[in-house]
DNA sequence: CGTCCAGGTCTAC
DNA sequence: GGTAGACCTGGACGC
């Protein structure tokens, strides 16, 4: 492997950005088209870069990060892989303000010293079809769809120009999506023809919580839950991701009988903006204990 | 074999 | 605005 770039594992404020804490969720680092691997912990991905199918693995070497490839690249590709990474572990949010906060946390202070990066899909196309493809069913099936997805674009997530012009009967026969594979079309068609833009949703300093999550409820096949996630995955923070993995898993790490959402909700309320991360922290902390 | 349900959403009241 | 029922699929169950 040829190392195509390093980037500083800081992220907007100063603020270390620890690549083992880095944690994945619902619908993006541990699916197809990308893999990782540990230890030693190595995340492994599948691009289309000017067309050309690029494999790429990612990995942590002196507090930063090492994009590598055997593919010969050009400045410009490699500019484009850059800006791949930097929208996965959006090296562009500042989570000093949540550090300050859980500093003196009981339950959150180990998450202070970098932890908090949810992996994110190079684009938010990627983000909100792979998150309808979590929804109402088994694990089994979201892997499924997905790596079926990954198969269709040759090892990269397909692009949404290539989603809009498959027969619909490929989301039912082939990957087997069931009543989504209509949304998923749906979606991308509206993507691969101009009328909606999905990536604008990450720039917008201007936009509001409320604002993007109107966008997104709006998106067939995203509701609650959905808009929820993919915000996660936006850097707004604020919503709690409910659903039917995180419930119980809740229920297990507090060591409560029961607990509604509205219990939940309020027991993470003191994290103000940040609620949702210290959510997922919360869940996920076991995932990247060592 | 039928029923239930899994990291929910939509439509119709 | 809140709440049933339906919804693709395919494992996991009970009978």
């Amino acid at each position: 492997m040829t190392r195509v770039c390093e980037i500083a594992l800081r992220g907007a404020g100063g603020e270390p950005i620890s690549f083992a804490r880095t944690v994945y969720s619902h619908g993006c680092a541990h699916l197809a088209p990308a893999s990782v691997s540990s230890p030693p912990l190595r995340y492994r991905r599948t691009f289309r870069i000017d067309g050309r199918i690029v494999d790429v693995t990612m990995r942590e070497r002196s507090r930063k990060l090492l994009v590598e490839t055997d593919a010969p690249l050009r400045r410009r590709q490699i500019g484009k892989l850059e800006a791949a990474a930097a929208r996965m572990f959006r090296f562009d949010a500042d989570l000093s303000p949540f550090y300050a906060l859980v500093e003196t946390d009981d339950t959150l202070a180990w998450a202070a010293s970098g932890a908090g990066r949810i992996l994110a899909s190079p684009s938010v196309f990627e983000d909100v079809i792979k998150t309808i493809c979590t929804t109402n069913c088994a694990w089994s099936a979201t892997i499924r769809m997905t790596q079926a997805l990954a198969a269709l674009g040759e090892g990269a997530f397909p692009e949404p120009g290539r989603l809009a012009a498959t027969d619909e009967r490929w989301f039912g026969e082939v990957a087997r999506m069931g009543y989504r594979g209509a949304y998923v079309l749906k979606i991308a068609r509206a993507v691969a023809n101009g009328e909606l833009d999905l990536e604008r949703l990450r720039d917008a300093r201007r936009r509001c919580d409320a604002e993007v999550e109107e966008s997104l409820l709006a998106l067939p096949g995203i509701g609650p839950y959905g808009a929820a996630h993919v915000m996660q995955l936006l850097g707004r923070h604020r919503a709690l991701v409910l659903d039917s993995w995180t419930r119980p898993k809740y229920l297990v790490v507090s060591g409560r009988k029961r607990a509604a959402d509205s219990t939940i909700r309020r027991s993470f309320a003191r994290y103000g903006a940040y609620a949702g991360l210290a959510f997922w922290l919360y869940l996920t902390r076991d995932w990247v204990d060592e």
